[in-house]
RNA sequence: UCCCCGAUAGCUCAAUUGGUAGAGCGAGCGGCUGUUAACCGCUAGGUCCAAGGUUCGAGUCCUUGUCGGGGAGCCA
């Protein structure tokens, strides 16, 4: 009886001799006057194909198997031998081909050649059939797996932080507004009523007749949350869907988007930027490992240095730099840098990228920023004007962490809340943390996508997520 | 949101100073072949993004819009 395996199993050498059944999608078909076919199916288990041999005497050698083309869906029967040809160690002798479903050449839009990624994204739905979209499927899938592996091990608690939060004021941007209002008919009955409100934000919408009888929003991030779990659980993490809703059009932002957040208690800074340096180390290495064929593919289409600068990363340390020292680098550099590099002015693109690829050619993690630039929960250092915060910066990419020591201390949280317009009332559960039993501790935000657009080299963001959502772009 | 660039065959792109639309790949047919981004020959295939404008004449110049790319801001 055949075993139904996986075209990655059918590709060992160790399967030759072994009845299977194979099933998946053709990539191409060759025909020979020989008086047979090669087809080469793909299942998404690994990066190669399997090459079936279908011979002419098959009894739907002419009805079907002449007619298989790019997304035709096929289960195979049939003897792995070992493959004469070059390319690939095996292959199989088909015994049966069955056809699940062919897809029209005429119509179907993938072809044997190469497509621009423009073209893929629309067509989404049809992209996972290609390389390099099968690549980055597995690599991602990979490095998530890795994610959660490395807390694990470390003892951190898996926590999951809610989608919808009714704290608008996060400080992490642009919110997306949740409601079982209907919208429509509440924004007629406003106009009728109240001319002069009339595009003014919620104007004729009582959101205490809302579902949650308050505003509510798409979560910005699980920080504040987690915060809470890690204040009696000690260590923690999230890793979940965050929503954006900024006008951002660059190949490095998304309005939805994956997040690590590990919330520790008793870590300071030094702690936090250990264990940033240890998660991506780690999911580089495992990539690296683990994914060889794809990484491979990577380093020869999409960025000839992917494997090596992950090589290199996964062998030395990140540098950490003060953020003062940081501007004593870029004002001494001689560069001519479009944004002034003066103490207290946030960097900027320019200088995160002279930094990691021109001066340092690595990661760096810069920490102790001005406290002014910086949200309210970031501890303040004693110096009073830099707060421990910490960003981990990579070529290319840019930042790919952002954390920092949290400020325990109530009074000076409250403070600094009221420096930055924020009331303390609406943040009495947060306050409450540092009321009763408060404690020293760190996180960070690890943005999953850009994490894997610097593994695999992949220039836009768009590629690395499978349904991206960006401004007007929501279709698949 | 701002700046720059682009939109022509199914895909990737050409088209001179404004003068009747081209190639490669893909597709169809034929040839050849243990092939592997196969190869060789022939054939078909176009609302030149949309709407206005300038002109005897617009793919080409102008305006507006839509979509895409690059850069910037916001950030992860």
């Amino acid at each position: 009886m055949a075993d139904i395996v996986s075209v990655a199993e059918a590709r060992r050498a160790d399967s030759v001799g072994r009845e299977v059944v194979v099933q998946g999608w053709v990539r191409t078909r060759r025909d020979s006057k020989a008086g047979f076919s090669f087809i080469e199916v793909n299942d998404g288990s690994c990066f190669g194909n399997i090459q079936i041999i279908a011979e002419a005497a098959l009894p739907n050698y002419e009805s079907e198997i002449k007619r298989l083309s790019p997304g035709c869906c096929v289960g195979v029967t049939g003897l792995v031998k070992a493959s004469p040809g070059k390319g690939q160690a095996t292959e199989i002798q088909a015994a049966v081909v069955v056809v699940h479903g062919l897809a029209d050449v005429k119509t179907y839009p993938l072809q044997k050649k190469g497509h621009s990624f423009e073209f893929l994204r629309t067509i989404a739905h049809l992209r996972p059939r290609t390389n390099t979209f099968g690549a980055v499927a597995r690599v991602r899938n990979r490095a998530c797996n890795s994610i959660h592996q490395f807390f694990q091990e470390r003892g951190f608690l898996y926590v999951h932080t809610p989608i919808i939060t009714a704290s608008d004021c996060e400080g992490a941007g642009a919110m997306f507004q949740v409601t079982a209002l209907d919208l429509a008919a509440d924004k007629e009955r406003g106009t009728k009523g109240e001319k002069g409100e009339k595009g003014v934000k919620g104007a004729g919408i009582d959101f205490s007749k809302d579902f949650f009888n308050r505003p509510a929003y798409l979560t910005v991030s699980g920080q504040l949350e987690a915060e809470t779990f890690a204040c009696a659980l000690s260590k923690t993490y999230t890793f979940g869907p965050t929503f954006r809703a900024e006008n951002s059009n660059t190949p490095r932002h998304l309005a939805e988007f994956w997040m690590v957040e590990p919330e520790a208690a008793f870590f300071d800074l030094q702690d936090d930027m250990e264990l940033a340096e240890g998660l991506l180390k780690r999911i580089f290495r495992d990539v690296l490992q683990e994914c060889p064929e794809d990484m491979q593919f990577f380093n020869q289409r999409i960025d000839k240095t992917v494997i090596e600068t992950l090589e290199h990363i996964v062998e030395s340390e990140f540098l950490r730099v003060s953020y003062s020292d940081a501007i004593d680098i870029l004002r001494k550099s001689g560069q001519r840098f479009e944004f002034p590099t003066a103490w207290g002015n946030d960097l900027q693109v320019e200088h995160e990228r002279f930094l990691t690829e021109t001066h340092f050619r690595r990661p760096v993690i810069l920490y102790d920023y001005p406290r002014e630039i910086k949200p309210f929960y970031m501890r303040v250092n004693d110096d009073g004007r830099t707060v421990r915060a910490m960003d981990v910066l990579v070529p290319k990419v840019g930042e790919i962490v952002g954390g920092s020591q949290r400020e325990e201390r109530l009074d000076l949280l409250e403070r600094r809340m009221r420096e930055q317009g924020l009331d303390p009332e609406s943040y009495w559960w947060y306050l409450d943390l540092r009321r009763f039993g408060t404690v020293p501790h760190s996180g960070f935000g690890l943005g999953l996508e850009r994490a894997i657009q610097f593994v695999t080299g992949m220039s836009n963001i768009r590629d690395v997520i499978p349904f991206p959502r960006t401004p007007g772009n929501a279709e698949f």
